[in-house]
DNA sequence: GTGAGTTTGACAATCATTCTCAGGTGGAAT
DNA sequence: ATTCCACCTGAGAATGATTGTCAAACTCAC
C-alpha cells in the first residue's frame, strides 16, 4: 500500500499547478524556490510512482528528459503541445485508435501499444514568431 | 561539405546490417568486436549526422537513449516496432498525416510535427511467449 | 501509543552523451 | 605526386539526468 506523505502531496500539487509537461529537475527546483525541502530523489520517485497509477502523464522530451503532466482524465489520449511555450492540449482521435490496433493486427504483431503525439506552435506563440 | 572517411562508412554499414533500431553504444560496441578501432565520439557524431540527413531515423527509448535505423525510404513514414525482438515494419498512413495536420489546425497550432509509432509483440514473438 | 514496514534524503554511483583539444587526414589546388 | 589546411577523429574529462545506498524519520494498522 502506497503511504500519504506530504512529499507525495507536494510533487501532485506541483504537478497540478503546472500548465505543460515538467521535468522532475524542474519540478524539484520550482519546489526547493517555493521554500520546500523536498529531496531530489523524492520527486523522481513520486512521479514515477505517478506516471505509474495513472495519476500522471509523461513522455521523452527530444533531449532524453522525461517529462510528466498531471491531466484531467484518466482515459487514454494524447496530446498537441506548443514547442515554444508548452502549452498542452490533450486530445482524443478513436480513428488513430483503431488505425493503430488494425496497423499491428495486418502485421501479424499483438499487444499493441503507441506514442502519438503532436507538437507546434500555439496560437499565441504563432503570432509571436510572426511579430518578432 | 561533409567528408567521406572509413568511419562514417563503418557506421553506415553497421546501420544498414541492423535489422532494428539500435543505440550508438550498441552500434559502437558491434564495430568494436568485428575488430574497428573506431573511437566512441565518432560513433554519436556520425549517427547524428545521418539522421540529420535524413539517411537514418531516430527515436527515444522508454529509458531515453537515442535509438538509430536506417531506413529503406527516405520518405516520411512511422514504425511498427516488435519490443521484444526489435524487429521493424515500415508503414505509411495519410489518414494520420492528415488527422494530425487538421488537428493542430482546429487548435490554432501551427507548424505541427508529429511522432507516431506503434510498439508491439511480432508474430514469431507472439508464437513464442505463449509457447513459453 | 507502539512497532514494523515504508519512505525519505544526502550523497555516491551509473550511464548516456557531449566537450576538449592535440594530432590525423581528405581532397582540392598546384 | 606534394602541399596545405579546414575538417575529422579519438582518448579522456566533463556534464547532466537518473538511480542506488542506507541510516534515520515517518505512517499507519493494531
Ligand atoms: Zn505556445
Ligand atoms: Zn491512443
Ligand atoms: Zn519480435
Ligand atoms: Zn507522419
Amino acid at each position: 500500500m502506497k503511504r500519504n506523505t506530504w512529499q507525495r502531496q507536494a510533487v501532485r500539487e506541483a504537478l497540478d499547478t503546472s500548465q505543460g509537461f515538467v521535468s522532475a529537475q524542474h519540478l524539484y527546483a520550482g519546489l526547493r524556490e517555493s521554500g520546500s525541502p523536498i529531496g531530489l530523489a523524492t520527486v523522481y520517485r513520486a512521479l514515477a510512482d505517478l506516471a505509474v497509477e495513472g495519476e500522471a502523464d509523461s513522455l521523452q522530451s527530444t533531449e532524453g528528459e522525461s517529462l510528466y503532466r498531471a491531466c484531467s482524465t484518466q482515459e487514454h489520449h494524447h496530446h498537441l503541445i506548443c514547442r515554444n511555450c508548452g502549452t498542452t492540449v490533450e486530445i482524443e482521435a478513436d480513428a488513430v485508435e483503431q488505425w493503430a490496433a488494425s496497423t499491428a493486427a495486418r502485421h501479424g504483431f499483438t499487444e499493441p501499444r503507441h506514442i502519438v503525439d503532436i507538437f507546434g506552435l500555439c496560437a499565441a506563440c504563432s503570432a509571436g514568431a510572426r511579430g518578432a
